[in-house]
DNA sequence: GATGAATGAGCGTTCATTCAT
DNA sequence: GATGAATGAACGCTCATTCAT
């Protein structure tokens, strides 16, 4: 593991105990076990470690996305989309509102879209396929979709894990209703 | 006006002008044309503004919401909101920025949820008046249904308006795709 | 005294025994006996102390002065002042290496004519005098001849006790070389 | 170019851009294209290249003085010695501040006595030979006048060219006094 | 001799916070 | 309540110096 990769590691753990702000960059030399210069060969400020680790997340949700779809069915891929996205929520719950707190505090708001383009990317793939299948109607413009779909998805499980503390029945409900609002959007059969 | 909100209103100002993290009380104060100790007479640090500015944007967007929905029909309803919002959005893309890093940089996250909460029963009574009169499915759970919508068409607005910067063109066809969308996912006539 | 002041005579203290580079603004805050926030409060770094060190330094050059040239003869007058400046530059030997050295290191250099002018301008009236009463040539333009002498007599000065350590014998011997030297070029009698 | 020639010369480039202060090591090895440690080969710190910078700077000077000085008569020896001096302050303002800044900073002030020998040695010669045809006085001390005559001329060009921005004019009266002077002083006909 | 990545002590500077007025 | 000069802990950052290659 070299010096860039450690401090990138070290910044999101210490960054998690104790949020950005509080983080100084004594903190993340001091995890990463490196020299306190070393860290400004690499980066020239804390900040500046927001795309990196943006870059992770993202990653680590895309292996979650991978990981968690199987089906050939577009019905059933988005089911299991839903769930990926959900479940990688809530068990990245800090490490998100990190991003979100990063990024909004640069300058590097608009990299956001490249670092999410992989993503977008893989779902207007599955979407092309089922449309080619007919599965879902012709009108509807891919490129547009997968981003409102993602949109969607995400806002909805932010909504349920990290500004409010529902109770997971709730949140099952809440995850239903969004999954047939979906199927009912694309015309897939509930 | 009160030295309360001198502080606030100074803040958003400042926080506009040079991000968060860069603001110090100094600044605030300076904007504000108050005595640096004075500030702590009405708050305890400058993170606790936070509540109170999400507050004021959360207001306007209400204050918007309620200026732009003038129809009946639910459809024409819907068109409105997403009309408002993606504006709404261009036009307060700062302070929506500060939001979310003001938010996620404090343990004021769980008070978001209680912020938005007149804008989701706003919403909430719109599509109870449309499932009355059997405009939308009867199935639908409203509850759920009003965060989904606030939160796919915010979603959008800031793909479009925050972390990219598209061309009118492509803003407007992504819009009506979410148009189409939503209207399908409720059954409503294109 | 008040805080300006106590920070100006402490960075006097502290240079004459460190030196300009190796004095720290914490050295300067203690011996100043202050907070270390509250030095910004007056200079906004150590060298623009410099411009306010050096008005010390001419304004007790010129003091001395005016406290050893008594006489009311011209001849009389100028050995009374190749007297006082090289006693002056013997005894305020580092003040004067310091003041060099931070008009130099700054961009305070043009500075230097301006606190200097007072001398000048004493010596300037001390020649007119002579010159109305005919003990010194009527074709001198004293506004130069007046900077000429101070010029080359704190030189002579600097280069007996500053760059070099000569022996007393020999200093005595150089200081009548340039006193005869100032009479034969005004024209007094040795 | 030997490595050492190459960090004086890139040290010399450097500190007339930024001020000795200000220029770090970092950027004189930068400057001299060598790597950071080799620096260390051949000098202990940054102001260990004093000496040697002022060494080329009187090495200069002595230059300028011998291809200037033609004339057998001391008279206009001694014109040409103060034009030449006069001339090389303005072309070298930067290099001689440089110079009573390096040398004020650290304890190399005696060294300067030395550097400057081969001049005082120079002028020395001339006087003795003026003074063997009898041209100037037989009183005179050479080893003291020589001295206050570079002394003085320097002192004179300092304070028009470095201390002060003097319009050419008045710069050109003070030159003709200041010569006037020396030649009363030393009893040449004017 | 030459390199340059790594070091870490120590500096300037900031700025939230206090408190006598 | 309001003030603002003063505080001093603590941070970012620099940069001279080292040493394995």
């Amino acid at each position: 593991m070299n010096k860039k990769d450690k401090i990138i590691s070290a910044a999101i753990s210490v960054f998690r105990q104790k949020g950005i702000e509080k983080t100084t960059i004594s903190d993340i030399v001091k995890e990463a076990g490196i020299a306190q210069g070393t860290f400004y060969l690499y980066f020239p400020s804390k900040m500046a470690l927001m795309p990196a680790i943006a870059e992770i997340l993202v990653g680590k949700m895309e292996d979650s996305l991978k990981r968690n779809v199987h089906s050939k069915d577009i019905a059933q891929q988005l089911t299991e989309i839903i769930n990926a996205l959900f479940e990688f929520t809530a068990e990245n719950k800090d490490l998100t509102i990190l991003m979100y707190s990063g990024l909004t505090q640069t300058s590097h708001l608009k990299d956001w879209e490249l670092i999410y383009l992989p993503v977008y990317q893989w779902v207007e793939n599955l979407l092309t396929i089922a449309q080619e299948s007919n599965a879902i109607p012709s009108g509807i413009k891919i490129e547009y979709m997968a981003r409102i779909l993602i949109g969607m998805i995400e806002a909805a499980a932010e909504q349920n894990y990290l500004f409010n503390e529902q109770d997971p029945a709730k949140i099952k409900e809440f995850r239903e209703e969004l999954q047939k609002m979906i199927f009912r959007a694309l015309s897939l059969p509930l």
